[in-house]
DNA sequence: CGTCCTGGTTGTCTAGGACAAAACGAACAA
DNA sequence: TTGTTCGTTTTGTCCTAGACAACCAGGACG
């Protein structure tokens, strides 16, 4: 195999930073120094491709850029994520048994995992499924990635056989008129969906009727979906890789598109560290979640 | 509601347009023009959005920007679509069927839509089902996208619910180790996913290990991806909304990046006007993939 | 120990210029 | 009539280089 060398606009693609930063990098850092073409563009050898992906994965990690672009290559790979200890005994013993499907998936068996799931899912109910296996095996998977143990595309297998788990169990779940009718959608380069999947589980148990509208609306949409569908909730997904800055002017703005009546509720671990808004109600967990749908019970507006 | 103003980045977002191109467009044909704030950065009133978004629908029907901009709005919303009509009876038969279905869509009916189309996977099998009924219904739901008559919503909450059905269908199908081992995803930019399920059913059902990576996936990632899990074949799927232009030097990167042995197929709507290139399969229609596929059983490399 | 400030860091925006690839349309040939 | 070739126009993407606001870290101060 050759090294074959890529543009400006295939690298933004492989490693999620945009032109502007590449540009900018180069302007600022000296790097990457790409090659150049006939005609004067930007020719990026392969290495530096990949130079720049594990660059990208320690700054979603929360390290600075300035800083690793000026640290040697083979002390990037060491850099090496602080990583929070299991708390308790229960914790603990739950770790170990998610370490075994995290190991499935790491040998590329998804028959293994699957099964292994589904035997979870009949022991523990889906709400618990959803609460004490899916969620905290998304947050190992995610961590795992961040410290490279896992590559991306075992990230996707993960998702995607999690994905097909929770919708099939979502489906033999009873229909019917319910209450409240709740839209759950994602903003536009949000395309985390194991986020709304569970929540939707956990609404759906609860008696709420879901809409799901897949991820990535644009805010208007979202507005006229939820006139059309007389939703009674609007509820969003952002996941931590979301850029935090964003999340306030999109709430604010979706706010604005949005009917005064219809509530706004915004969820998943980006919202964490996000300031309070008016008008907009912030579900960092699940247990905020079942909450704040415990309380529209309580007091339907 | 007060109007909503968006700053360039937010209408990329809402509109698909890239920020290059809208500056472009200003600096060309005069317009969109939108206000400035106190920072001398663009604010786009929300009804030069909305005016975007259906300059942007139209070109994806193959209308050019030029033209479309110096169009008055109310000539703008008129221009309806060249509709092919349906070839022959058959056609004609299914046609008034699938419109059924799509009524219910547009009655935001998710549950009698399921309904309807679990009847109909009983009726024809999964075989069928994809041929005759997923798939026309895709482009059908395409085509209503395209003229107007489905909102982006209602395309997304069809997605949604057909993607759930088929996953269903696939995850009933007997497990086990079989051949070919078949790698599916599309590549970064490219999200649909329901061309996807459909070669996935297909695939299963004749006896192929599918290995569902989701989609977006980095092509260096594809690489990884296939070698680890030992693919005999590597399936893309261009839908028609993917930027052509970007195709076949996609495919020829990939199989540049891809051990040679391991078959690299491409198929989906977006493919229909590719050239031919070295080392890659071009699979336009579900059954240019099935007979792919029989060749491959009758002649194993 | 917390809070405010301050300066360095970083991403995104702006402007206009250049060019190649695609689409069009006209002229021509079969 | 249909198909082909060849300019011309259209259109998107890339380029440079400058500006600035938002963010973060770390020190000074209460």
């Amino acid at each position: 195999m050759n090294t074959p060398s890529f543009n400006i606009a295939a690298v933004e693609r492989d490693t999620g930073l945009s032109k502007d930063v590449l540009r900018m990098w180069e302007r600022r850092y000296g790097f990457p120094v790409p090659d150049r073409d006939a005609n004067g563009e930007r020719c990026y050898p392969a290495e530096q491709v990949e130079r720049l992906r594990l660059i990208k994965r320690l700054m979603d990690q929360g390290h600075r850029p300035g800083k690793l672009i000026a640290t040697p290559a083979e002390e990037l790979t060491a850099l090496a994520p602080r990583r929070s200890a299991p708390r308790d005994s229960h914790d603990a013993a739950t770790a170990e048994d998610l370490g075994e499907l995290l190991a499935l998936i790491k040998q590329h068996d998804a028959a293994g995992y699957q099964q292994a799931m589904l035997q979870r899912l009949a022991r523990q109910g889906l709400q618990r499924f959803v609460q004490d296996t899916v969620a905290p095996l998304t947050r190992r998977v995610g961590e795992a990635w961040e410290d490279g143990s896992f590559e991306v595309f075992e990230e996707h297998l993960f998702t995607e056989l999690t994905k097909r788990l929770l919708r099939q169990a979502i489906a033999a779940l009873p229909g019917g008129p319910r209450r409240p009718r709740i839209l759950l959608t994602s903003v536009p380069e949000e395309q985390h969906v194991l986020g709304l999947l569970m929540v939707e589980a956990l609404f759906a148990l609860e008696g709420a009727e879901c809409i799901p509208l897949g991820t990535q609306m644009p805010l208007l949409e979202i507005g006229r979906a939820a006139s059309a569908h007389r939703a009674d909730i609007v509820a969003l997904s952002f996941s931590v890789a979301f850029p935090q800055r964003q999340i306030p002017g999109l709430l604010q703005q979706l706010r604005l598109v949005l009917a005064p009546e219809i509530a706004l509720w915004a969820g998943g671990g980006g919202v964490a560290r996000v300031a309070k808004t008016d008008g907009v109600h912030l579900l960092v967990t699940l247990d905020d979640a079942l909450r704040a749908l415990h309380d529209w019970h309580a007091a339907p507006p």
